[in-house]
This record gives structure tokens, sequence and C-alpha cells, in this order.
DNA sequence: GATAGCTTAAAACATTTGTTTGAATTGTCA
DNA sequence: TGACAATTCAAACAAATGTTTTAAGCTATC
């Protein structure tokens, strides 16, 4: 594939070489996908030779590595911390509204910033699809601590919920938040006024909104 | 009298070679990705020859766009024609839970056969962040016409729904269904224990009462 | 049996791939 | 300064990529 040359934006001189190739790499495994970028296109665009990328980091697949090395584990945290954080605000029985909002705010937030970690939210997307990590790191390090604290606060805000439901409310919550995600680009490109304007803040809300109803009729409603 | 027709036995030995190209390019496709495929892969496990690809398709990605072609449409009228039938077998004013169960199933049905619209489905999953289609095919052809038909439905359904958030509530249900085609795969290969078994027809009874619950709370209570 | 038209085959095409090499350059400390 | 390590560089590596070419095989019609 040609691949146009896109933009001449070298990454600049910012910083030494090794961060470079990261920040550079995570745009453009985000862009174009792990097989999608050439060492060659990575080390032009990052404004260092081609053999930097071995020689920081032995191959192109261990900086791909070392590019989630650097995000999830921090970006788990943050998103367990705020959920942490409503608990204790709340002294363990948090409004669903509040845990639910806060939650989607620590899962959304890296797509307000257009530039940081925007990119790395692309990059889980596609690991997610096409996966080039070892092993189930992503599942491991990501996916299941996540599950499982949201999983437990929802419990504590709601003490009817029950136990077997309370993964599957789970799921349902993060499968919207992810899919408010994946969406956007589709708008993005896509403005034909035959849909609807993208407005993350307004799906977030709903996504709230939404939810909180359907776990209240869990919780109070039927048992069965 | 006809000679005999005895050929290679590689896999799939049914049918002619461009019949055969798809079905192995769909899978390997879904299995590795676009640019994880290569022609000489695709050939030999279709047992044909490498020129083959292009002799019928032009192109490696005329190939991948004819499956595309092969399967959108139909899957994209399947979806909306399980409305359609529930809106007509109830006299155009469906109860909730029919409506979303009808829809939840075409939905999720590729995922049954294990074999056949399942890859298909994967392969779409990858469409949706790594896009080798020309334009926005797949959103015109499929996402677009797909959310307009549960839309207008869900107004039927449920004359009290407002109608800037019907569309919404459609992301809501779309992404419920697509995480729960999503994590399937990391059930699969994880099976620790760590993490609760994947009941394909458990989660879609669930997302169909979540979402019956969010939705009655939408048009029966506040309006704002 | 000869002819024409698809279809298959093997080989070569020209790039591009990730990686390695060895020399040049830079920086650091004695 | 001189010496030594760390870094950068251009070049070359072997392998793999999608595509094209050229010749052979096949099947039908005359």
């Amino acid at each position: 594939m040609p691949v146009s040359q896109e933009k001449n934006t070298v990454e600049g001189d910012a910083g030494p070489v090794r961060e470079r190739l990261l920040d550079t790499a995570e745009r453009l495994f985000s862009e174009h996908g792990f097989e999608g970028t050439s060492v060659r296109e990575l080390a032009s665009a990052a404004g260092c030779n081609i053999a930097s990328v071995n020689y920081y980091f032995g191959s192109k697949e261990k900086l791909y590595e070392e590019i989630f090395r650097r995000h999830l584990i921090p970006m788990r945290n943050a998103r367990i911390a705020s959920i942490d954080r409503v608990m204790t605000e709340s002294s363990g029985r948090p409004k669903l509204e509040d845990l639910l909002q806060s939650f989607a705010n620590a899962f959304i937030e890296p797509l307000a910033d257009e530039t940081k970690a925007a990119r790395f939210m692309k990059l889980m997307g596609r690991e997610m699809v096409d996966s080039h990590l070892p092993s189930d790191v992503f599942a491991k390090e990501m996916a299941i601590p996540t599950l499982k604290a949201i999983q437990i606060a929802l419990l504590k805000a709601c003490p009817g919920l029950d136990e077997s439901r309370a993964v599957l409310v789970a799921y349902s919550i993060i499968g919207q938040l992810l899919h408010a995600v994946h969406i956007r680009p589709m708008f993005e490109q896509a403005c034909d006024a035959e849909v609807p304007k993208y407005e993350l803040s307004r799906i977030i809300d709903h996504i709230v909104a939404f939810s909180a109803a359907a776990i209240r009729a869990y919780a109070e409603g039927r048992n069965e």
C-alpha cells in the first residue's frame, strides 16, 4: 500500500528518541493498526533512524507491548479510583446515578483530550478485535479488574440487585460506553445530515439515566 | 465418459474456485485481519493458485469488498425484517419485550452457527475499527438503515418515548449487543474460573429485560 | 480433430517488510 | 585531552508482500 504521506508531522524534537518513538507509534498504530504501520513510516514520523526501533525496543512487537505497558495499568487504576472515590464520599452507599456518572466520566475522559490518551483508547479497541499482545494481558490487566470493581460497587449501591445479575449489568454499562467510543469516527467523516449530530456529553448523560432506570427496575421490581 | 475431475484436497473442496476463495478469505480475514492475511496463505488454504485472487477479483482489496457485498445487505435486511415482522404481527403496536427480543435474536443469530455467518460477524467488528472498505459503505449500507428501523419501531412500541431519545436508546441496545459479541473470544480462551461463564442466551435475555425496563422509565416517568 | 475461450499453473516481477550490520558521531568521565 | 561507552546513521540483509506474465490445461462447439 502506498499509504499517503499524510502529514509531515515529525513528532518534533521533543524529548529523547525513545519517548518520541513511543508517542509516534501510539498515534500510527491507533490510526493504521499494527500491521498497517511499517517501521520505516514510524521512524520517519518520529524523526529518527530505522534502526532505533530495534535498538531501543528490540522489535516492533516489543514496542507495541511497551505502549500498553505504559498506559494500561494507569488507565485501569483511574477507572477503579473513580469508583472508589464515589464509594468513600458516600460512605459506602452511593447514589446510583453518581456511581454511574463517575465511572462513565473516567471511562470516557481519554476521549476528551483529542491528542493524549484518545489514541490509546482507539488502540485498545483494535487490540480487542485483533490481538497482538502476548497471552491475555488485556483481559487480566484491564477488563477483569475493572469489571470486578464496578460489579461490587453496583451491589453496594443497589442492595436489592441480584449478584448474578450484577455482572450482566456491568456488561451493559461497559458495552454502551464502548459503543459510544466506537461510533464517533463514523460521525466525524459521514456528515450527511442523514444521521444526528454526535454529542458525547449527551450520550453519556443518556447512558447514565438509561442504566440507572434499568438497574432500579431490577433491584426494586421483579426478582425473576 | 467425461474425464474424471479429481482435484486437490486442501480444505473447502466444495464448489468452484471463486466461491472457495470467498469462503476461505472470509475465515482468514476474520481470524487474522486484512493485512494479517497474505494472498499466498489465502490461495494455499483455498487450494488454488496465487494468481486466482487477481484473476477472479482483480486485487486483494476487491476480494475483501466482495465478501462484504455478499453479506452486508442480506444481514441488514434480516435485521430490519425481524423488526417488521414484530410490527405487523402486533398490528403496529408491539410489546416492548417482543420487539427487543426479536431484534436481539436477529442481531445475534449469526453467532449461533459457529461456522457460517459468525466469521462475517467478526469481520464486521474488525471493519468498524480498521476500515478497508471504500468510503463509508458500512455506515450507509448497514448501520444507518438498521438504526432508523429500530428507532421508528421503538417510537411505535413506546408512544411516550421522546423522539430525540429514541436514537440514544438504539445506541444503547446495539452497544450492548455488540459488546456481547466482542467479549466472547475473551471467555473462550481465558478459562480462569476468575470470570463467570459465558452464556449467550442469558446475556441476551438480560439485555432485553434491562433495556425494556430502562425504556419504560423513559416513556412513563420523567420527561426531563 | 481443430479451434476458441476460460481456467489453472509456475515463475518472475518489483516493492516492501522487519531486522542487522559496522562505521560514524556524540556524550561522558578520568 | 584521551578513552570508552552510548547513540545515530546509511546501507544491506533475507524474507515476504501483491501483482503480472507466460505457458499449459481444460471444455465446449464446430
